[in-house]
DNA sequence: ATTGTTATATGATTCTAATCATTTTGTAAA
DNA sequence: TTTACAAAATGATTAGAATCATATAACAAT
């Protein structure tokens, strides 16, 4: 059994429309109510803990309204992000299916709303409806996909090209905010710096580099692209 | 119902015991008859292509005998190895898993034999096994947590370092020859740093020191771990 | 308003690793 | 065995980015 487009149901306990994100579009209406019944939600303020590597997961977490941060700690306890999330984004997935902590925390980027829904509700739906397996099998094949070509790209790009990639990134995820060309974030060039794996200076410079080469404006943490063909060809990405 | 540890089923087609990889234990003897008498055997000579990145994907290859890296290639056309498979590994199942084409190559390392077993055949047993769904949910998961440990890497280590860890890699991904110290595999140095993110004088410069140092011993392409401690210590790892 | 703290900015210097150049060794083919 | 080609080794030089050092601006807390 499916649903109509424009009637998808409300979650039991909230509102949300849960049915219209991604990985729980297949499910029938039973599961929606199970998942919904069994939801809670949860605020988190904008710099708040989400979850923390090392940490035992107890389930996911569905994000309704708001920006995430997916960060590691390295060596020498720097922090490198690895995944941004935002609106009706899944995040904790990756460490409920293998058994483990978690290998990296999420912390909010800004003040967030987001749903848990407990590792049995999951599992059990892994087993009871293999259009939901499918469905998180993409999303981390996806998900890999990404990190591979990341890798890569940290192997063999310069910094000016992973700065560029990484204000990319940004508009992937965040898209522009209602003037359609600033996007919709508000990272810190330590921030910056941490997803494409450079210092904070060297950040700082290069972001000046591309204003003055008319590539992006800035004004605070507001990054406009105001020459997307200069960006595109600073990334150097073809595909 | 299964089956015992010592009695395994063969393989109706080719006598491999798939039941004893990874993925396909939690399979039933039914599931096992059907994989089994779908799958193809296949053998690629060392130098030679598996699947090749940007073709479409028909299947998963499960490795019965050998060694195969998986690689992408980098803006300038620079090699960038992204996993190292060997013996009872499955390669090839993120790009059936999303409907895209392969992101990246597998190209044999020596002799191998393969197992080719068609896409359907992998998601009938999604749709009818979720034990499978499992097992496939924790290879990506564990392939995802992986990658984002290796950009991190990537992002914060030297390449002394990132070549420490390499020779680790190697360790754990083939293991010893015969005399248990000897890492077996036949990579050259120009693989090596295509692992580590580097350029082939360094790797060659890099392991020359550690042997200088007395972490390992060199011969060809041969690499003996004199001194596992020190080797650790120069990788960095603590977990 | 004042203070303390974090973020941004920029210059100077150092260092790591890439690049370039050449030699030697090893290996496969004729 | 000779020839050819790829891999390994090593030195010299350059370039990219980190580090160190301050200065200023923005912001939060009292």
């Amino acid at each position: 059994m499916t649903y109509q487009k424009n009637n998808i149901p409300n979650c039991t306990k909230c509102g949300h429309k849960i049915a219209g994100e991604s990985l729980f579009c297949c499910l029938n209406l039973d599961e929606l109510e199970e998942v919904g019944g069994n939801k809670r939600n949860m605020s988190f303020k904008k710099g708040q803990t989400i979850f923390n590597e090392g940490n035992h997961p107890h389930g996911v977490y569905c994000i309704h309204k708001g920006k995430v941060k997916i960060h590691k700690l390295g060596g020498e306890g720097k922090e490198q992000i690895v995944r941004l999330a935002g609106d009706s984004n899944i995040i904790g997935y990756r460490s409920i299916l293998s058994s483990e902590t978690y290998m990296a925390s999420a912390t909010a980027l800004e003040n967030t709303d987001v749903c848990f829904i407990a590792k049995e509700t999951i599992t059990n739906l892994i087993k009871s409806n293999s259009n939901f397996s499918f469905s998180l099998l993409e999303l981390l094949s996806d998900d890999l996909k990404r990190a591979e070509k990341k890798i890569t790209n940290m192997a063999q790009k310069h910094v000016r090209e992973r700065i560029a990639e990484t204000i990319l990134l940004l508009r992937e995820a965040y898209g522009f905010k209602a003037d359609g060309v600033s996007i919709d974030s508000n990272l810190t060039r330590k921030e910056i710096a941490n997803i494409a794996g450079t210092t904070t200076e060297t950040s700082i410079r290069i972001l000046s580099e591309f204003q003055k080469d008319g590539i992006i404006e800035l004004e605070g943490k507001n990054i406009r692209i105001s020459n997307l063909k200069l960006l595109l060809k600073s990334a150097n990405v073809f595909d």
